[in-house]
DNA sequence: TATTGTTATACTCTATAACTATA
DNA sequence: TATAGTTATAGAGTATAACAATA
């Protein structure tokens, strides 16, 4: 195969790619927006099963601690999460609330009906799909964040 | 299949699907970095092939009028394209100059040889992925920009 | 009246650095 | 001295709205 014909084969599937990935998120953004919350404290609330340290919630969402205290704010103002305090007295976990778990709760279910990956895949299919996406992504960075 | 692990499997694919094309940006990223050209120009000259008025650009890169003109002024500034009158003489085209069409040789080379979807499948799995992104994607949205 | 490109400005998202209180 | 969380501030990236020239 010449280089030119390489070029639009890589073009249109990373297009493809990069639109396919795309869907995936508008997908869990139009459920966020559903259940009337902000996408980036649906994907804290993914995290959150059990109650973890502000900086544990850093680390999964890949970003600053300073990003997580305003972030924690909102979650508590919506009555989401409670600060509460961990074993060491310099750390806060933040644990759901009942309205919390019940909107984590609503979210997976929604996840798991919706996502384009379970509604547009048959079992085979995925099976294949998660094939050849392990081809194309560097082994450590397979356990990312929603 | 029950809704736990529906919900299991969708978050693995869907971070899967994720990563892999955060890593064909990541690609095309790095492309532009040693080329040393910013990779929203980099994106630009992609799409340059022939001249073209600045909405269109903006219409390509699915971003407003207002992004182009200092995109196009950083664009001149490097000596990669020129603004020249259209017919209308409203409408201004970018055309690239003979830098900026050897800098955008370069940078197709390298992507035909580097992007992950060449480098890292087979001509199988690529029409294999390529069925399966399609079931994925809406099909008006599979056009869009790298 | 509508459209092209420009300008000035504002907004969103996220990070950096300095701070407090613990350890 | 190092760590958890907070605060104030700054930067990148991008959009909105008003404008000038042209259609």
């Amino acid at each position: 195969m010449n280089t030119a014909s390489e070029l639009l084969v890589a073009r249109h599937l990373s297009q493809m790619l990069l639109a396919a990935a795309d869907r995936s998120r508008e997908e869990f953004a139009g459920i966020a927006q559903e259940l009337d919350i902000p996408v980036h404290l649906a994907r804290a609330l993914c995290i959150l099963e059990d109650a973890a340290p502000m900086t544990e919630l850093a680390t999964r969402l890949e970003c600053d601690k300073s990003y997580i205290t305003p972030l924690a704010d909102q979650m508590e103002a919506l009555g989401l999460v409670n600060r509460v305090p961990g074993q060491d007295r310099r750390t806060k976990l933040l644990a759901l609330t009942a309205r919390g778990k019940s909107v984590r709760n609503l979210l997976e279910a929604q996840i798991a009906e919706r996502s384009p990956v379970i509604a547009s895949l048959d079992e085979a299919e995925r099976v294949e799909l998660e094939r050849l996406l392990r081809k194309l992504v560097p082994h450590e960075s397979q356990a990312s964040g929603q």
